[in-house]
DNA sequence: TTGCTGACCGACG
DNA sequence: CCGTCGGCCAGCA
């Protein structure tokens, strides 16, 4: 039985799950999730994942370009592009280098 | 309570 | 090729 749970709830499941060095996109888990067309809720959620206390790698989560769309929200647009060089991803022009193979599918991961 | 906005995506002209 | 619009759900005035 399903839980109370809201979208953003499931959303921040899944983002917790994204393995170190590798990256998703707002709509892969909007769809992985079975509601596609709120792409725009993921984003939102991640800016909830400041006020929550869960760490939230929302510097993991990029739009389908593998732009960094969302580097501003973080204080700083420094820091998401660190975090991920962190992590050993490469961004050059505020944009992911070899996106595609960063890129995390959580319905092909987390599915068998 | 109603209505607008938003870190997106895809379709249409 | 590029500009515009609709849709999804949740938060805030």
């Amino acid at each position: 039985m399903e839980k109370d749970v809201t979208f953003f709830e499931k959303v921040f499941e899944v983002v917790k799950l994204i393995p170190k060095g590798r990256v998703t996109s707002y709509g892969a888990i909007a769809g992985y999730l079975g509601t596609k067309g709120s792409s725009r809720m993921v984003g939102w959620a991640m800016n909830s994942s400041h006020h929550s206390t869960a760490n939230i790698p929302a510097h993991r989560v990029v739009n389908r370009n593998g732009l960094l769309t969302g580097k501003h929200h973080f204080g700083s647009p420094e820091i998401m592009k660190q975090l991920l060089e962190s992590e050993g991803i490469t961004v050059e022009n505020d944009q992911i280098v070899s996106f595609d193979k960063y890129f995390w599918n959580p319905a092909t991961e987390l599915n068998d």
